[in-house]
DNA sequence: GTCGCTGCAAAGTATTTGCATAGCC
DNA sequence: GGCTATGCAAATACTTTGCAGCGAC
């Protein structure tokens, strides 16, 4: 189980040149077992619990070293913070323009199009990202 | 011309009960003639040449109530600045990974399964943003 | 004349950078 | 032991907020 987990980061890793720390080690796990897009300073606030003194550019450095290695996506919401999804697979998120929350949304979208626009473009795209906007159940309801 | 362009912004305003401003008029029309999208900085700077003291407060809350009327849309294309772009017809957007350029892409997302699965859930979206990453012809060829 | 809008100044927050030290390989 | 990664501190950049005066209606 989190064996597995550690093994699959310490590879991935190997693989890219870069060295196995307890910083990455533990992101790493928390960003699995979150399951879910975080802010880093949530994913920092819960990784610290674990081991003490963990720092925010830390924290940042890593979340930008396993975008590079393809273990999380980078999901650019609309709120203040940028979020990190631990969810590789293609799939969409909603953000509320009124509390701004974030929810993954379980659909395929077809981007072909737009890919091949930007190949047209001479750009190389590698992955697509969708946000949807509006309100929320919660806030349509109040 | 600019005549229709300041008639449209007036009526608009005036139909969600805003006053119409100077200020309002020319970040419109500057927001028009540039066509695409633009960072706050660069819509203040531009429009700050013709109308002198316009500041950047006022630059951002216009900006926001003109999302609020429908006349433009946010861009949240993970570079630094929220970009703010005057065309509202479906379209798609390329960032690039190292320059971090964002290009317009002339093709239709068909999110329809994303929008299904939003108001499955209570929400009510009321529009797509679809950002493709990668890396673009000028970063590729060096 | 009223009330909303603007400008100024300042604060707040997210993120990045420089550098010395610690620790993986 | 070399060289990368980390922690600390500070800096930077974007955006928002509070308040007093101006101006649209």
């Amino acid at each position: 189980m989190s064996a597995t987990v550690d093994q699959r980061l310490a590879d991935a890793l190997r693989a890219g040149g870069h060295r196995v720390t307890s910083q990455r080690l533990v992101l790493y796990r928390v960003l699995e077992e979150l399951g879910r897009h975080a802010s880093a300073e949530e994913i920092a606030r819960v990784s610290a619990e674990r081991l003490p003194g963990l720092s925010l550019p830390t924290v940042y450095a890593t979340l930008e070293l396993f975008e590079g290695l393809g273990l999380l996506q980078r999901v650019d919401a609309g709120g203040p913070a940028t979020l990190f999804d631990p969810r590789t697979d293609p799939h969409a998120h909603f953000a509320c323009r009124r509390c701004g929350a974030v929810t993954d949304l379980d659909a395929a979208v077809d981007a072909a199009a737009a890919e091949a626009a930007a190949r047209a473009g001479g750009a190389e795209p590698d992955h697509v990202e969708v946000v949807l906007r509006g309100l929320c159940a919660d806030c349509r309801a109040s």
